[in-house]
DNA sequence: TCGTTGTTTATTGCCTACAATGTAAAATTC
DNA sequence: GAATTTTACATTGTAGGCAATAAACAACGA
């Protein structure tokens, strides 16, 4: 009861910021991003109105917005559909977000110093100590972490939305399951050649090593895909 | 009165393809690209509505879209606004752009063959002619055409429709002559430098090239922006 | 049996109208 | 003149309705 109060004040608090739209569409965006819609699905008006208590106007909107963020496809009378990522296009994807990763490297080459270093080689030997262990439930948030503070620490918001966005829809990706399978196995060499090309400060060099690290995932995930396909 | 019965036609036409939120989003594109809606400017639902002949319903969901689509800010009982770039986006965004540009280059270099350096051989021939002839009016659009194909070329479209879309938000720059007075200066000796690279198959050197061009706008820009200040 | 042609039904696209809320500016008061 | 209240206006969200369309289904004929 008295959680239920709360919850209902704080979605008040939310809506004085932001608009029903708004939440309708992070909503949407979190059931899509967890798989809970999946890619190819079709989301119902009526039916997702009724279940949030909306009406169809906010909801369309939100659903409008998503377009335009690639998530979903809209089809003239015949409704919204979760995205679904080909193959072809998630390796062009892999492509764009290697080049934005890689301006973060050069970025970061001349923004480097002692503090920041200290940090990196903190998830250096934590990632280190996960894969020991074999735990690859653990590693996969601490490897999320370190590419996040990476990409943050470059201080360009453009940036970071960018690659975010790429890595969202990545997750729309029909062989979702590959573009995680291609991200476990990195081996945290790469990881440390990365930090050493930041540490001596050449931006070429660096710039060079962010994008060879995309450009390996892109690479293990075409394998992956490849051997899927010859055996179904 | 024929004219006007083919244009119905040709609006039906459209309208079975593309829905009037559809509609509605291209042409308010249109009108804040061209700067007949300034950025500040405020976007009136009613006004708007009215002035398309349509419902708020499609005109709500077409700014949804545009704003998703960076073009323009909403806030909430306030309305819509046409976004206004700062100056340190506009410096951001050039970053970003040139890292998407110079994958492109990268990309070319594994692509090109005599008859894309044809082509771009005449492109950088008609940029010296007009140069020589200080026709300013006349070098943009082929500038224009000239980076166009570079990135088409690439055949991946997720790089095209960032790189547009990045080419599109600076025109949002408060500062949107000095972005213009950057791209005019380019001297066509930075063209014939990117051809060559890519001639040369080299994938670093070709990106280095591509991403440098850009960065040398950014300078441009920064310079132009930096001199203004000091006068005004 | 297969392909074609109506028919039905669910859903979207768009409209009008209305109530509630918030903002900004004008009018008023101190 | 500054602070406060009022007023006008705009946006936000809801409800209900209708035409258009597409997909599923049934009837039909070859």
């Amino acid at each position: 009861m008295y959680h239920e109060a709360k919850t209902e004040q704080s979605d008040l608090l939310v809506l004085r910021t932001s608009s029903l739209t708004g939440v309708l569409e992070r909503e949407l965006e979190h059931l899509i991003l967890t798989g809970e819609l999946r890619p190819g699905e079709r989301l119902n008006e009526i039916q997702l109105s009724t279940r949030f208590g909306t009406s169809r106007g906010p909801l369309r909107e939100a659903t409008r917005s998503l377009q335009a963020k690639g998530l979903v496809d809209i089809i003239r009378n015949r409704g919204v559909f979760v995205r679904s990522v080909s193959p072809t296009e998630a390796l062009e994807i892999y492509d764009v977000r290697a080049a934005i990763f890689g301006l973060a490297g050069r970025l970061l080459a001349d923004l480097v110093n002692d503090q920041m270093l200290t940090k990196l080689n903190g998830y250096l030997d934590q990632m280190d100590q996960i894969a020991a262990g074999k735990d690859f439930d653990e590693y996969y948030p601490v490897n999320l972490a370190f590419h996040d503070y990476l990409v943050t620490s470059t201080g360009n918001k453009t940036l970071v939305k960018e690659y975010k966005s790429f890595v969202n829809k990545l997750h729309l990706a029909r062989a979702r399951g590959l573009v995680q399978a291609g991200g476990l196995s990195v081996s945290n060499r790469e990881h440390r050649e990365m930090v050493d090309a930041l540490a001596s400060g050449n931006r070429e060099r660096a710039q060079e090593s962010f994008f060879r690290h995309v450009e390996r995932s892109k690479i293990r995930f075409r394998s992956t895909l490849d051997a899927g396909e010859a055996n179904g």
